[in-house]
DNA sequence: CATACAATTCAAATATATTTGAAATATAAG
DNA sequence: CTTATATTTCAAATATATTTGAATTGTATG
């Protein structure tokens, strides 16, 4: 039986394992491929702006958000594809199944 | 924009998010509905026992697994169902997706 | 160049989690 | 009732993660 752990995954899922960090990748999940400013997600959580940088860095760490730089502003963006891998891994590790993706919210 | 966190999302992420937790659920994933004693989780992981009771304990009470007596021994089972709502959980929440789960091995 | 703003980085303080091994509990069987 | 086996529980030691606020970096603008 093997056991191996494809990828980094125990350590995506730990990016994305605190409150914090679920909240902010659920915040940028909604603001779509547009994302959104450091400090509008610091605004959107209701954290202190190096709080919300530590756990960013975290998640773009992990692969999970994107990050680019406009002018002063730093811009981050949920990884979509990469957060689809993600779910697809733990499926197919803890529950022996591959899935399909639905959006909920289909593109106009 | 609401930013609830639906159920114990994040501590059942965080019973999920370690290496250790992770192959415990990928071999009681394997071993399928028949699930396995403690002591056969400890060996798959080649850990001593007392941690592997620590860290399945941990993913009994995310309830992500099940346990149940059988004699002196303990059986554990992958609780299939609760990690696939996880899963969509997760997908809805960081992906704006719904899934659906299409078995591996599906039984003969 | 000086100032202002956005964001990160850093170090110290705090909080949580994990590992370890010894002791305790539960069950079975002689 | 005694011993053996399976497993958990506990406390101490260790390791990791998070929070906090001050200092720093990067960029824009007067």
């Amino acid at each position: 039986m093997k056991l191996e752990l494809k990828d980094g995954l125990s350590e995506k899922l730990h990016a994305l394992a605190a409150p914090e960090r679920i909240h902010l990748v659920m915040f940028l999940a909604q603001t779509g491929p547009q994302g959104a400013y450091a400090s509008q997600c610091a605004a959107a959580l209701n954290t202190a702006p190096s709080k919300t940088s530590f756990h960013l860095a975290a998640l773009l760490d992990a692969g999970l958000v994107s990050r680019q730089r406009e002018g002063k502003y730093l811009r981050y963006r949920a990884e979509f594809h990469k957060l689809e891998a993600l779910i697809s891994q733990v499926a197919q590790s803890c529950c022996n199944c591959s899935v399909t993706f639905t959006p909920l919210t289909p593109a106009p």
